[in-house]
RNA sequence: CGCGGGGUGGAGAAGUCUGGUAUCUCGUUGGUCUCAUAAGCCAAAGAUCGCAGGUUCAAAUCCUGCCCCCGCAA
């Protein structure tokens, strides 16, 4: 049986770490996962789905504030792990700790690497409307993503895809390619192939600003925003209220590209035939199905226009 | 004490500042019109205005306390 250390810290890598465990031979002996962070309005102070996950299996767990410094070296050194296995941990793996492990240390990305390397590759996939991608595992080396593939698995993308559903389709997808290819790669079965990087895309960390919607967008652009930003960091028009000169931020949960039958200025509110809330672009329309203003919660396109209509 | 919005018939809102017995749109039910309609017209049901206390002749509205929901930030 070898010797594995797992580091990860969402949902995905919990995914992961669950069918690690269930694959028998090769539950981790130590857990590496992220800091507890406050989470919330009330700022609650929350382990990582992968902590809890570990501590119900009786697994130890560590949470290293850095893993640049000589402590956490030899406490990995002294593990003596044949293998590291990493989904999604969410810090940079020093050089060092690289080298620690014979078997190196193998990364379940959740993507078809060399295309979108980095940390958000299945919102990049989805706002491109790639209509396949997929799960890779990979040696890590220094560069981002850029490690040489073991395996991968491709995975289609439904025109529908949101992000929560690929995200827990491709967990799957990524769980299972790694229990897979394990065995095998510690037996020394599999030569890794380097990545061709030429074919190379950067699917950089998203950023608020990434889902505010804008005069320039198209209704297929934003329909993809609404499938890939939700729900972080969400779809965001921006609507004045003429009557109480307020400026308010209407969230988009679900919307479909629909047929235009008037021709309104972009980003202008209207109501379609079918009394559904309709969404102007400079280049088509989008029917919104559900929407949420600030401070309320979600509700339909249709009662959003109830409540508003003297405004739009 | 991180910032802010909100709780009004089944749904979404107006009304709150400038107290005076509840408004609009949608839905529901019944009727009616139409070749027909997620259409029109007519009618009806449905609200102790988040909870508790206070001020007042009178409170959705003013004061105090509490509960709950949500957006932002992180």
């Amino acid at each position: 049986m070898s010797n594995i250390i797992f580091m990860g810290t969402p949902k995905l890598a919990e995914t992961v770490l669950a069918r690690l465990i269930a694959s028998g031979t090769h539950k981790p002996k130590l857990v590496i996962t992220q800091q507890d962070k406050p989470v919330g309005r009330k700022q609650i102070m929350t382990p990582s789905p992968v902590k809890t996950f570990a501590q119900e299996h009786g697994i130890e767990v560590w949470q290293p504030a850095t893993l640049k410094d000589l402590a956490a070296i030899e406490k990995i050194r002294a593990h003596k792990p044949d293998c590291i296995v990493v989904a999604a941990y969410g810090k940079i793996i020093p050089k060092m700790i690289i080298d620690i492990p014979s078997r190196g240390i193998v990364n379940v990305h959740t993507s078809l690497l060399p295309r979108w390397r980095g940390a958000s590759p299945i919102q990049h996939a989805l706002l491109a409307g790639d209509n396949k991608t997929g799960a890779t595992i990979m040696l890590i080396d220094e560069g981002l993503d850029t490690g040489p593939i073991i395996s991968q698995s491709t995975c289609p993308i439904a025109r529908e895809e949101t992000y929560e559903t690929l995200y827990a389709k491709l967990a799957e997808f990524g769980a299972d390619l790694l229990v897979e290819t394990l065995p095998d790669w510690l037996a020394g079965k599999i030569i890794p192939e380097a990545q061709d990087n030429t074919k190379a895309t950067l699917a950089p960390i998203l950023r608020k600003q990434d889902g505010e919607i804008k005069p320039e967008h198209d209704a297929a652009t934003i329909e993809r925003m609404v499938r890939a930003l939700n729900p972080w960091p969400g779809v965001v028009l921006e609507t004045r209220n003429m009557k109480h000169e307020t400026r308010k931020m209407l969230k988009i949960l679900k919307a479909r590209i629909a047929r235009c039958e008037q021709n309104l200025s972009p980003l202008s509110l209207s109501l379609t035939a079918q009394k559904e809330l309709c969404l102007y672009t400079k280049e088509g329309c989008l029917v919104l199905e559900t929407v949420q203003p600030e401070g309320k919660k979600p509700m339909s396109g249709h009662d959003y226009y109830l409540g508003n209509k003297s405004a739009l």
